[in-house]
DNA sequence: GCCCAGGAATGTA
DNA sequence: TACATTCATGGG
C-alpha cells in the first residue's frame, strides 16, 4: 500500500538511537521487524512511502508504530527560535523524526543493553539476541527473519545468551526475564502508573538506572516527557545550557526535544560520518 | 595499543 | 550524599 502526506524521515529515525533492528536495504529503503510482522518500507517522494503490508496491518500495527497520530507540528510549534535557537536548529535538522511506539519488553532489554556501548555494538548484540533466541519467521517477500525473544525464550537460550556479546549486561537481561516470568514484574501494569511511580519501579530492577528507565518510558511506553541523560546529553546540557535547561517549560514534550538534541549534537560532532 | 561508548553496581569516606 | 572504581566488549 501507499502512504501519503506524512512527515517521516526514515534515515534519521534509523540513526536516532531509539531503534536497533532496522535493516537498511538501500536509499530510504528499510526492513523493520516489529510485533510479529516485518515491514518493507521505501520512500517514493516527499511524504510518500510504499509499504508491503495491507491496510488492515497498517492500521493495526504500523500506524501506531510510526506514531502517525501524534501531532508533531504542535510539539515543534511549542518552541521558539528566540527563546532557544539551538533546540530549534536541532528540531529543524531532525524534522521527520518521530518517537516510535516499540514493544515494551523489547525496549526494556534493548535499553539495558545500551549501557556503556556505542550504537553499532548495540545493534550487533540485539540482532544476535534475536537470531539466537527469537522465533524464526518469514516475511512477505519469503525471507526469514527473527522476532525478538520473549522472556521465556530468553531464559531458554542457555549458553547461546553468552554468544550475544552482552558482557556484564547479560546478568541484567537474564534477571529482567526472570522477573517477568516469575510475575514479579508486570510490564503492562507499569503503563498505568504515574510517571514517578513507574520510574521507581523500573529503577528497582537490577541493572536499570535513571537513564535506562527513561529510555524504557520514552521508547517503550511513549511517555514523551521522559528525558534519557546519556553521555551525549550531558555534553549538550553542559556546553549549550550551562545555566540550566528549562525542563518545566518544555513539559510534556521533554523526551521529543531530547531526541532532537541527541541526534543533532552527535551529527555536529561528526558521529557516523566516517 | 588506546580511548570511548545512549550506565549502573558497588565500595568508600 | 558524593565520588571513585569496576564491569565486558567492540568500534574507530
Amino acid at each position: 500500500m501507499v502512504l501519503e502526506g506524512v512527515e517521516l524521515d526514515l534515515g534519521k529515525i534509523a540513526e536516532s538511537g531509539q531503534c536497533f533492528r532496522w535493516q537498511r536495504l538501500g536509499e530510504a529503503y528499510y526492513r523493520i521487524p516489529h510485533g510479529g510482522d516485518c515491514l518493507y518500507i521505501r520512500r517514493e517522494g516527499p511524504g510518500r512511502f510504499d509499504l508491503d503490508c495491507d491496510e488492515a496491518a497498517f492500521e493495526a500495527l504500523w500506524r501506531p508504530y510510526f506514531d502517525l497520530d501524534t501531532d508533531y507540528a504542535a510539539i515543534n510549534g511549542a518552541i521558539s527560535p528566540r527563546d532557544d535557537p539551538f533546540l530549534c536548529a536541532a528540531m529543524e535538522d531532525q524534522r521527520g523524526v518521530r518517537v516510535l511506539r516499540q514493544d515494551l519488553w523489547e525496549m526494556l532489554v534493548t535499553s539495558i543493553i545500551t549501557q556503556n556501548r556505542n550504537i553499532p555494538a548495540i545493534r550487533r548484540s540485539v540482532e544476535l539476541l534475536s537470531q539466537l533466541g527469537g522465533s524464526p519467521m518469514t516475511d512477505r517477500a519469503g525471507r526469514e527473519y527473527h522476532a525478538f525473544p520473549t522472556p521465556g525464550q530468553l531464559l531458554d537460550m542457555g549458553g547461546a545468551l553468552g554468544a550475544c556479546k552482552l558482557g556484564y549486561r547479560e546478568a541484567y537481561v537474564r534477571r529482567a526475564a526472570e522477573a517477568v516470568c516469575e510475575g514479579a514484574l508486570d510490564l503492562e501494569g507499569l503503563r498505568r502508573m504515574p510517571d514517578e511511580a513507574c520510574r521507581r519501579a523500573l529503577v528497582g530492577l537490577y541493572g536499570v538506572g535513571d537513564k535506562v528507565a527513561a529510555c524504557v518510558m520514552l521508547f517503550g511506553m511513549h511517555r514523551l516527557n521522559a528525558f534519557p541523560r546519556d553521555v551525549w546529553m550531558n555534553r549538550v546540557l553542559a556546553e549549550r545550557y550551562p545555566t540550566g535547561y528549562p525542563f518545566e517549560r518544555y513539559a510534556p514534550n521533554n523526551g521529543v526535544y531530547q531526541q532532537y538534541l541527541f541526534a543533532y549534537y552527535r551529527s555536529l560532532d561528526g558521529v557516523g560520518k566516517t
